[in-house]
DNA sequence: TAAGATTTGTGCGTATGTATA
DNA sequence: TTATACATACGCACAAATCTT
């Protein structure tokens, strides 16, 4: 055997094929038996490079459909200035958020604690899904206090933006205090509406949003497909 | 029916019975059928009351075995400063790490344009197990410039500690220049090591650390049991 | 809806080279 | 040196999921 191990320069081959765009993100690979016949070795040596590369998260096997290109997942930065359009854009993407419900009723124990209030007290509720370049990205629930912002829901129906319905109440800006990040199975329910298999994992944010004053705005959660995002923190 | 469901008020009841400790993480509940009577309603309504604190991973059910209390989720803040054995001892647990590999070897494409090196440059790479209170919290791989920092494995070896290692490179502080959050599923040497089931999703953290002159000296990838910790930014 | 072909997942056995005790 | 463990690689067979007809 060389210094190296066969499996390795067969993963770093197709991990090559598919950087210079030989396969597309979301399309298969030529089958196991395939790529054994092209690099004249056994099945086995081919499903190690494969499995490396699905540790890596650059593809995925479905038994009996074949192995699939990753699509790339979209950076999303989170810091003191988090929004969800401009970080959409900065990845050279189409942002849209689509509306599940909109509604108002009292504030959960974590609402009221998050936004400063007493349980019960009214809020407005914002549920929905956002999207980039079309395919379902994450769900998110942001609550508001409703005697701050009375008319939000109106403005999120014409609108959806959150900066924007906070404008228009005079919020000319506001800064994330905290973000709690988490990861779970997705249940049937998220995995419907994100239009991914049940389990599959996804990315839950929890963070609360103040104006200049340090006042809460916004209690927001967020549960993003994890394979169609990079959460990013700091510089880079 | 009131102002809000039934099962509402028995999912309220059950969080702040365990909130109040008397069911500890870990521990399992009464059977639905005993918490059906104690509510005096059906199991199904009870039901509906478990499904939606597991949402909350709040518990978990297992067939046949009941339904237990999740361990409260180590808070592990993320920031510029962010220091392994700090965060947890600010969250009260002891915090321990198991080598798992020290090993020195050529830096692939990835590990080098994070530390500034040429593909192929040595590295030292250190893997293990951080532990908190004696629980296997996260997995990790730390890569360190061998040029640099020739003698770090053997500190490693004494210590285990990451900082006091560079600490006795020269390097008096460091801080981190940019951390990327993403989460998937277990594979199986995971979930071995972690002790907990194939497809359970897991948070990935990559982080790149530099000293004071802005110079990269780890880059660490950290995979942490999603339900052991909540990832933190900012303040609160 | 059903049958059959295709494709990945899993298990076992064999053999060889490498590193470790 | 020997013995043992481990990673690598090949071959075969069958199970399970998927896709096509």
């Amino acid at each position: 055997m060389g210094r190296s191990a066969l499996w390795t320069a067969i993963r770093d081959t197709l991990v090559r094929d598919i950087g210079e765009g030989h396969y597309a993100p979301g399309q298969r690979l030529p089958t196991e038996a395939q790529l054994a016949e092209r690099f004249g070795v056994n099945r086995h040596t081919v499903r190690r490079a494969i499995a490396d590369m699905a540790d890596q998260n650059i593809v995925f096997s479905r038994r009996g459909a074949g192995v699939f290109v990753r699509h790339i997942p979209t950076p999303y930065r989170i810091g003191r200035r988090t929004r969800f359009r401009q970080n959409l854009a900065a990845a050279g993407r189409v942002a849209e958020r689509r509306i599940l419900s909109l509604e108002t009723r009292g504030a959960s124990a974590q609402e009221a604690k998050a936004l400063r209030l007493a349980k019960g007290d009214a809020v407005h509720v914002y549920e929905g899904i956002s999207l980039s370049d079309g395919a379902p990205l994450a769900l998110f629930c942001s609550v508001f206090p409703a005697d701050r912002f009375p008319k939000i829901l109106e403005h999120l129906t014409e609108n959806g933006s959150v900066t924007a319905a906070l404008a228009a109440h005079g919020v000319s800006d506001y800064t994330r205090k905290s973000t709690e990040i988490t990861a779970k199975a997705a249940s049937k329910t998220h995995a419907t509406l994100l239009e991914l298999p049940v389990g599959d994992p996804l990315l839950r944010t929890v963070a609360i949003n103040i104006d200049s004053a340090g006042k809460p705005v916004e209690f927001g959660r967020t549960w993003f497909a994890a394979d169609r995002v990079t959460l990013m923190t700091g510089d880079a």
